[in-house]
DNA sequence: TAAGTAAGTTGGACAGTACAACTAAGCATG
DNA sequence: CATGCTTAGTTGTACTGTCCAACTTACTTA
């Protein structure tokens, strides 16, 4: 039933006299957003989480939980904007690549009452994942058991439906791109994609793929080490990512 | 911007006296769930819409929208639910596939306040897209300027987003098998591909593919025409939807 | 019996990955 | 300065699955 609303309101919502119309004078659901931020540190996928405070009526108290909060209707023009703001509130990042990941809502994932986070993902360069870091900020690895224990909320769910969209999506995407800094060589990426998929890519069959995407272009440097130096790129575009055709090799 | 619920309600959400604690005490936003439901008729893809009343206070009188509405944090135990409830509601379909598409909010959508809506789509099958069908639902074809007749909020928008999201996920998943009665032959399910993708497709790599899927099983029955009988399928597992590894030519 | 149409098969060309061996360029060591 | 180690990058063959087109099969209608 598309609820027809009583006189209403506008922006202060009246409850108008006896009128019951769902959901201008019926309880509405608690609004919030979260942000999955995942950068690659010591050779490790890992996600900014949060210690939470213990003031009094926070759900919670001192849990880990992923940066997120309410929808301020007055600050926030939309989603979206609502998600850079507190991504950039707790990295200082600016304009990373930020994806919606989905929302999840129910009258019990937050004890104060009917709650729905509308989350994303984004991904930031190592080289970003350090400054302007808020103090109550912390990278977790996500290997093994890594950051199991138990976060507030239905966040454990969100974070590992955020891991597996990002492992399913660099598959055939160029999202690791958004991973790097702003030159890199090709086996680091290549090694980056590793990291995220967690199992090792072939080398050919990767730079044919990269080289052939119109996604990086050599510029005029080489990365030295040890060993034979290895030529540097950046990204074309800092627009939108590449789709491939194909996954790297059979998903199962 | 006011409006505070005053005492209320949901599942016991005690303002504490003075405690400014965003989103107990500030204004929440509306919460809303919208539904895409998608079926093939008459050979083209079609979308369920709704003719809006123009009750007092209701926005976008007389205009088209999506199913949906406010969520009901009395009934709806979570948005899934709620999405689940509005597609019976309207369909009489009990489980079809059901997927979310992702959330859309901002202060401007809804003329009566920030709004934020859930947004899920369906696929049902043509056999099922005529039974119990709501009195003000009906369908719509969208080919070329089909559907664009201005749609309410920013339906148009989401639907744009269902539309591609569709097609995107056709190309490399088992999809259409939703769209499908029980029973289907291989060339009905290959048209059920073009007429998504709009565009043909090789008989030959789509039996390969189809086949070599743990997908679909031929039953002992066959579809008599005025030509070559041809072998009828049902699918395997009404469970997941098989993921493959390419897409069915360069997406570009 | 012949023509027509759609179902289903077959085979060669092609694209991109899988796998593995190879060359290239730097450093460290003796 | 030659040798060996390590990583960058290339090459070539095998294989998988699509692309493309011709072919066979089965049934209807004239």
């Amino acid at each position: 039933m598309a609820g027809r609303q009583g006189t209403d309101s506008g922006a202060g919502d009246k409850v108008s006299s006896g009128a019951k119309r769902a959901g201008l004078d019926f309880p509405r659901p608690l609004t919030t957003v979260d942000v999955v931020i995942f950068t690659i540190r010591l050779e490790a996928l890992q996600v900014l989480l949060l210690r939470r405070g213990h003031g009094e009526g926070e759900p919670f108290p001192d849990a880990l939980a992923l940066p997120g909060g309410f929808v301020d209707v007055a600050r926030d023009a939309d989603l979206e904007a609502c998600a850079r703001r507190k991504l950039a509130e707790k990295t200082g990042v600016v304009s990373p690549y930020l994806e919606q990941l989905g929302s999840w809502g129910s009258a019990t994932r937050d004890p104060r009452g009917w709650s729905a986070t509308h989350a994303y993902f984004a991904l930031i360069p190592a080289s970003a994942a350090e400054t302007a870091l808020a103090p109550d900020a912390q990278w977790f690895a996500l290997e093994g058991a890594g950051v199991k224990p138990k976060l507030a909320f239905d966040h454990a769910e969100i974070l590992q439906a955020a891991v597996q969209r990002l492992r399913n999506k660099v598959e055939y995407t160029s999202l690791p791109a958004y991973l790097m800094a702003d030159e890199f060589t090709l086996p680091e990426l290549q090694r980056t994609y590793e990291i995220v998929l967690d199992r090792p890519l072939e080398k050919s069959a990767f730079r044919t793929r990269m080289l052939s995407a119109d996604l990086i272009e050599p510029i005029n440097k080489q990365r030295k080490g040890p060993n034979r130096p290895a030529q540097l790129y950046r990204l074309k575009t800092a627009a939108a990512p590449v789709y491939f055709a194909r996954t790297f090799n059979a998903p199962e």
